[in-house]
DNA sequence: AACCACTTACGAAATTATTCGTACAAATAA
DNA sequence: TTATTTGTACGAATAATTTCGTAAGTGGTT
């Protein structure tokens, strides 16, 4: 087992950086320091801080490659989504799913081929009950 | 204009607080701090501490009654949690609504007449269009 | 070797969020 | 009146998040 722990929810700033690497795949901290804008939204040891924190709580890992570090996210996109999910749910939404579907559909920027494949969805959601 | 100023989300425990006054309407800090658990998950002043800091914010207002003060939270739960999900569909989803909605029934957590009640809802949205 | 560009490491400052002790004010009971 | 209860205000301690300056390592050039 190892010494560091990842029980936490990726902070505002980590889950931009996430977002980085989940894009483009295993990147350097100056990849990941441009992408988000370069010294005109973050410094560069910003964000070089920032991947060492998430190294440290195992939210991402790192690889040598020549003089520089690659970083790569360890949770999945898809992980993290759902797990932000989960908790919105638990949050403001008394634990009702249908209850967040439907303040996501509310805001009425859901296209008509956009709500014919969330019925798809549905429909193979009720044939397995 | 108001000098305060409230563009700021809420913070976590804000979250918790405001939780309280949208079941309970306006309360006194007391009825605030038992509705959370009491002493056992936070101190009195600390959930007074909260309230005043609210109030700055302009995330409550407060009145007062006799010798007390009731707050009242200024946003609708209705706005919080539109916000909240649009915050997220922004940041995780692409902006894609479908997605989210496919995440949040992605658990399996839903009862066949929540789904039932999605697709009618989802009828009447596309009805409009 | 001395220099330069690039990168990482470290530590501390700044900011924001959270918690709580203590003092003070007003009303009420003894 | 004095003590007690109930509530507010204030300020400080702690913790977490975010930002950045500065030093130091590495490799390549001249």
């Amino acid at each position: 087992m190892s010494a560091k722990k990842n029980n936490n929810k990726p902070t505002e700033k980590e889950l931009e950086i996430l977002h980085v690497l989940w894009q483009k795949g295993p990147c350097s901290v100056k990849e990941v320091h441009e992408k988000m804008g370069g010294d005109a939204q973050n410094g560069y040891t910003t964000i070089l801080k920032f991947l060492q924190i998430m190294f440290e709580k195992d939210i991402v890992s790192r690889q040598k490659s020549g003089k520089l570090h690659l970083y790569k996210a360890l949770a999945t996109k898809e992980n993290t989504k759902q797990q932000m999910v989960d908790k919105i749910i638990d949050t403001v939404f008394e634990g009702s799913a249908s209850q967040l579907v439907m303040s996501a559909l509310g805001n009425n920027k859901s296209s008509k081929e956009e709500l014919k494949a969330i019925r798809k969805y549905i429909d193979e959601l009720e044939g397995e009950k």
